[in-house]
DNA sequence: CACTGAGGTTAATGACTGTTAACCTCGCGG
DNA sequence: CCGCGAGGTTAACAGTCATTAACCTCAGTG
């Protein structure tokens, strides 16, 4: 069962995705939730707090689903999969999630930016740590920069999405490996 | 010598891209002209008058130059490699132009979205010609949505940007090579 | 049964924003 | 020297938005 309080926070994501935070409206996500503007202040402390909380779940559940997998893999090879794997899954399950974390985040108040920015740093550390262990020619930096325009491959999926999920999954994913691996 | 209009013009794309359409006020623009609000309108018919030149303008650079570059190679593969060239060219040397194309299509009326649109599908449709000529097992759709997965790696310029230009340029240049040709 | 708190409602409020109006200034062609 | 248009200015306006206030309903509990 979802909750009010989760129900809320899905549509702000949604309304947010599709035409920014400032181009919604507490009446829009009211409407869009059968409840109409104010209602919302029963649940959270106003507009902002919305995208504050979608933010910091978003950021966290990438950092952690992603740490926790590629610490089960075996090899660095494997891992890398795995965390190509769960990212591709993450941005084809909750395109709406992935395009706000990606753009909003300048919207925040200076403290939730400065937290979600941290737990971002930290997941493409992650990634940026598998990606040294299988080409020990890239510095630092240049990783970090490599990493992120595989984040770009991998949620471009919101912006075309023609294709079925699973042909999606693979054709990112096989992108994703040559673009990384060279 | 730049005009007042080009001015304008450059300043809106950046704090558009910067804060999103809806975050910025024609008081902020002006401000960052040296000019006050009101005095846009000696210019531009109004805000949205801002974001559809600079929409409609950088959709149309990025299709002719494109379309010359491609008709000016040699092979398929040399087309592909200058293609890739100038869209990277682009992108770091015009970071908030490439972020507004990217997200702000949709603070249009449906007039100008229509026509940007329409030029943005003729520019991938310049890419998927190429990318179908040296994959010839890719079907259409598979194509466009690789070639979208390929621009949002190249648009990742905006939001990583730590290194120097030239080593951006050939890191990018070099994965969506890979990324593409598999 | 009384009552209370959770979760709604609509109306009011104050701030902000895009746009227009009315007015100023000054370089320049006749 | 005069007039005037280009490009500024500030003040006013009407609309919108986030937030708060005041009020309603009703399931569940002592």
């Amino acid at each position: 069962m979802t909750t009010r309080q989760e129900q809320i926070l899905d549509t702000a994501a949604t309304l947010f995705a599709e035409r920014g935070f400032h181009g919604v409206t507490v009446h829009d996500i009211g409407e869009a939730c059968g409840i109409s503007g104010p209602a919302l202040y029963k649940h959270f402390s106003g507009k902002a707090d919305l995208l504050r909380q979608s933010l910091v779940s978003i950021s966290d559940r990438l950092l952690d689903e992603g740490t926790r997998r590629r610490d089960a893999a075996d090899d660095a090879s494997s891992a890398l999969d795995a965390l190509i794997d769960w990212h591709v899954d993450f941005a084809l399950s909750h395109p709406a999630l992935i395009v706000v974390q990606e753009r909003e985040w300048s919207s925040l108040d200076a403290e939730a930016r400065e937290r979600v920015r941290r737990t971002q740093l930290a997941y493409i550390d992650v990634w940026v740590q598998v990606v040294r262990e299988l080409r020990p020619e890239l510095d630092r930096a240049t990783a970090r920069a490599a990493v992120q325009a595989a984040f770009g491959l991998l949620n471009s999926t919101p912006h075309s999405a023609r294709l079925s999920a699973p042909a999606m999954r693979s054709l990112l994913a096989r992108m994703a490996r040559s673009a990384l691996l060279g």
